[in-house]
RNA sequence: GCCCCCGUAGCUCAGUUGGAUAGAGCAUCGGUUUCCUAAACCGAGGGUCAGAGGUUCGAGUCCUCUCGGGGGCGCCA
């Protein structure tokens, strides 16, 4: 609708530049929903953004455009110039009933879109090392990488979710050594090192305590995870493996109890990866070496005190980065880069890379990095996003990672479903700091809770059949609706918002922000509910067949755009609440 | 010190890539029920868009500076 219009505007405004002697291309121009409703249905700023060129005033120009349109094959009731120089367009009415019509005819496919013409593209997220439970900073990046998924995958993209993990190196050592220190100190082997020393980074560490020696590492894993791990293999073992050394059975044990924690948790929040790519793979694949190798054909790798650099001050950063270190071990960022060529080697076109805020720094290097290799480094996207606070009773809950305070996604999962999670944890832009209201995503009145409003607001169209399958009344067809039956300002409003959802959730996709969606969302529920309520003004089941059948139509459209767009969000749209 | 993000109603946040009189939820206050779920709905109050300059027909949106909050600047990941 809003294209056709926009393609008229566009070859009227060129008549027009002909018709004065500039054979220039025609600029952009908007044609946008206005905020008013008395602007219309589209406003145009054509005849402002012309007003130079021509060398005429706006006002005059939009004249000039409302003529040379003139109905525009029928689209069009009424044009106006208003303000500077906008054109106000009035759509015939039966247009936007017609929309309906459409939505209907398109069932679930409605608002589908092959503008990725089914180009491979990756996404990869959460990509959390196995040291621990899933945080909710964690959890946000996980809705957030999946909805995005899903998003294109509705724009006809060809969608890979991928995890990238290390279970090596020295993260996991430290772990092995945490384990190992709970089980010791819970055989009465060890003394835990006290709650100030862990506390305190200044704070002396204690050689031993009482007699016992604290063998607990100076920067270990705090949470209480680590006690239980500990207790399993106590259960299991007994106290065999006391002389182990923390990188053997306990590193293992660890690593193989959190990572199916892990996935255990995606699982629960309805995120399905395609991929599990671990590190050590680029390793044992020679992929490290052969990177390092490109890297050195650039010119701009060189030797400094040992260690091996690249430089990346000559493409434009701030400093030069260490790709292997003097140990011989390669720093994060050699296998980082080696990782993004192996997901060219795939034949991916794009790369999205979902980030916390405190790899921000990081990608201008893969970037730089990539494309020093000769790749198209514009096929390599980020999408940072902000941290998580939690907010319970109006206090903020500040998350720390290696200390015991953060809460998991477990424990806000048990509270609150996967739904409400998923609503919550995508109803702000990924690049805005998100403060999780507790007692708000608690809340069952289910007009408070917002995630409930927009599955209510679903449910109720099933409510609707139900009753008229009560009365006898069967739901229409597309070929069944007459829509100009349907003229009610509230109808047309409803019918206009739905006609949006293929814009929608085509620019949420292209712009990676799933939180278009989920206001988008509200605002269809905060139009239908109140129509549903509303029904002394306009019953959907009347006596009068033909207009209750173009109402059932209304609710069947409204039920598809709802499931639709929930479908987008990972969350359910169910039948009944 | 340098780099990135944020600053919009009491609180949490949107704002369609520069459009007309800046919106929503929560909270507060007032109202509606013989009715397809009252587990719903209607209405009201509430704003120097952090501040100051600039760009132009037009700025919450773009540029510069200041202030405030967060993140980063490692031979950690």
């Amino acid at each position: 609708m809003r294209e056709r219009l926009a393609e008229q505007i566009q070859l009227a405004l060129g008549r027009l530049l002909v018709a004065a002697g500039d054979k220039g291309a025609v600029p952009p121009v908007a044609v946008d929903p206005p905020r008013q409703k008395e602007h219309g249905d589209y406003a145009c700023n054509g005849a402002m953004v012309l007003a130079k060129r021509l060398k005429r005033p706006p006002r005059e120009i939009a004249d000039a455009l409302i003529e040379e349109l003139g109905r525009a094959g029928g689209l069009v009731a009424r044009a106006e110039v208003a303000g500077p120089g906008f054109v106000n367009f009035w759509l015939a009415g039966d247009r936007w009933q017609a929309q309906l019509g459409d939505l209907l005819r398109a069932g679930a496919r409605f608002g589908r879109s092959d503008a990725g013409k089914g180009a491979e593209v990756q996404v990869e997220f959460v990509s959390a090392n196995p040291t621990g439970p899933l945080s909710i900073g964690h959890g946000r990046q996980a809705i957030l990488g999946d909805c995005i998924a899903r998003m294109l995958e509705n724009a006809g993209y060809r969608v890979t979710r991928e995890y990238y993990f290390n279970n090596g190196g020295r993260q996991m050592r430290v772990l092995g050594d945490s384990v190992r220190a709970r089980y010791l100190e819970r055989l009465g082997r060890a003394a835990p090192p006290g709650l100030e020393a862990l506390g305190d980074e200044d704070a002396t560490w204690p050689e031993q305590i009482d007699g016992l020696p604290v063998v607990f590492p100076r920067d270990g894993y705090q949470g209480e995870y680590i006690g239980g791990i500990a207790q399993q293999l106590i259960d299991s073992e007994g106290d065999s493996l006391v002389d182990e050394p923390g990188e053997g059975r306990f590193r293992e044990a660890a690593e193989a109890m959190l990572f199916a924690e892990i996935r255990e948790t995606i699982e629960s929040i309805g995120i399905d990866f395609d991929v599990f790519f671990n590190e050590n793979s680029l390793y044992d694949d020679g992929k490290i070496e052969e990177t390092l190798g490109a890297l050195r054909e650039t010119g701009k790798v060189y030797e400094e005190e040992g260690a091996v650099w690249f430089r990346f001050s000559e493409l434009g950063l701030d400093r030069d980065r260490v790709l292997v270190k003097s140990s011989g071990e390669p720093t994060y960022l050699l296998p980082d880069i080696a990782y993004h060529t192996e997901k060219f080697s795939r034949g991916f076109e794009t790369v999205i890379n979902v980030q916390g805020a405190d790899h921000k720094d990081q990608g201008p290097f893969v970037r730089a990095a990539i494309q020093a290799l000769g790749h198209d480094s514009e096929q390599i996207e980020f999408v940072f996003h902000e941290f998580v606070t939690l907010s319970r009773a109006g206090t903020k809950v500040k998350q720390s990672t290696r200390k015991a305070t953060f809460i998991t996604v477990d424990e806000l999962l048990a509270d609150v479903g996967r739904d409400v999670f998923r609503l919550f944890m995508v109803q702000r832009r990924p690049e805005s700091h998100l403060d999780f209201d507790v007692d708000l995503a608690e809340e069952e009145d289910w007009t408070k809770n917002p995630a409930y409003y927009l599955q209510y607001a679903h449910a109720r169209t099933h409510g609707i059949e139900r009753q008229a399958q009560a009365r006898g009344v069967a739901m229409p067809t597309a070929d069944d609706v007459d829509t100009s039956r349907l003229a009610l300002p509230e109808e047309i409003d409803l019918i206009k918002k739905l006609g949006e959802f293929p814009e929608v959730a085509l620019r949420a996709a292209e712009t990676r922000a799933p939180h278009h969606v989920a206001y988008y969302l509200r605002e269809v529920a905060g139009l239908w509910s109140p129509y549903v309520q509303d029904k002394n003004r306009h019953a959907i089941l009347s006596e009068d067949a033909s207009l209750t059948a173009a109402r059932l139509g209304l609710t069947l459209g409204v039920r598809i755009v709802l499931a639709r767009g929930l479908g987008l969000l990972g969350m359910s749209a169910p039948e009944r609440m």
